[in-house]
DNA sequence: GTAACTGCAAAATATTTGCATCCTT
DNA sequence: AAGGATGCAAATATTTTGCAGTTAC
């Protein structure tokens, strides 16, 4: 069985699943790699597209669920209705916390995890408990800035 | 014509559509006085249960994109696909700036605009600009935390 | 061999569009 | 009266479910 063209090696797209308890198959390598292969978010379209026509679109439902289940990948709410997966360094290493900023490009569209700038302590009102504080930027990215 | 089963009067309601230059119609009326009288953030399905068998579904998506285009309601993105929508204080007075904090409660679901909770400014990497900062925090809410 | 995963078909939902009719101004 | 808004029908799009066949372990 092939590494499925990419340059993440087949062992690391094995173990990040086994560890998860999840079983190797071609469809999770295949995402998976997407995933690690991507500097953005992608959204459910985009890893149809980027999958090809090798795999039926079910297939892709499921496998997204499964890895937010098992905190492999996390969803990014987004204004427009298309909600976009992404997987980070933290989650890489096997505790899930997505306490990073996200950054939406209104110019290119790319869904970005800014995973260096943390979310900040917000005061609450009286009587309201906090467990997670998503917090996602609309602006202009460092590619289109450039232009 | 009536004021449709609400504590908010027919002139208010008439105000906020002629400012925005809508023609008053019994629909726009309804969904307006939905959103005044909830304190919580409205999903397309609650305004059509809430409205009754009253308006077509139809009406109701395009009454909700006419008033998130001129500014009457503004959209909270959630993780969970549903997205919901909020008019809040500052937007009835005309300028629409949602700049405050959205919370969604885990036990009973509401989503809630914490108005007077201001989003923080945050240091971005080098290259990227913010237009608009969105956050939306999940915890327990005031009503929530006094069982 | 067994449990888990996938693909296909189809159902259930959600959203959009066109057009004739009705209502607001 | 004219333009805009609504309702209905229907086209699309999206997501979920059941089940039989296949694959991983």
């Amino acid at each position: 069985m092939n590494i499925l063209e990419t340059k993440i090696p087949g062992s690391r797209l094995n173990d990040i699943l086994r560890r998860k308890h999840l079983s190797v198959t071609d469809s999770r390598k295949k995402i998976l790699s997407l995933f690690l292969n991507s500097k953005d978010a992608l959204a459910h379209g985009d890893i149809e597209k980027k999958a090809g026509e090798k795999f039926d679109r079910v297939t892709v439902y499921r496998t997204l669920q499964t890895f937010v289940e098992k905190g492999i990948i996390h969803t990014i709410p987004t204004a427009d209705n298309s909600i976009r997966y992404a997987l980070c360094k933290e989650c890489e290493e096997g505790h899930h916390h997505d306490e990073h900023v996200h950054f939406v490009c209104t110019n290119c569209g790319r869904t970005i995890c800014l995973d260096d700038v943390v979310s900040p302590k917000i005061e609450l009102p009286e009587g309201y408990t906090a467990q997670e504080v998503q917090v996602v930027i609309n602006g202009v990215c460092k590619d289109c800035n450039h232009d």
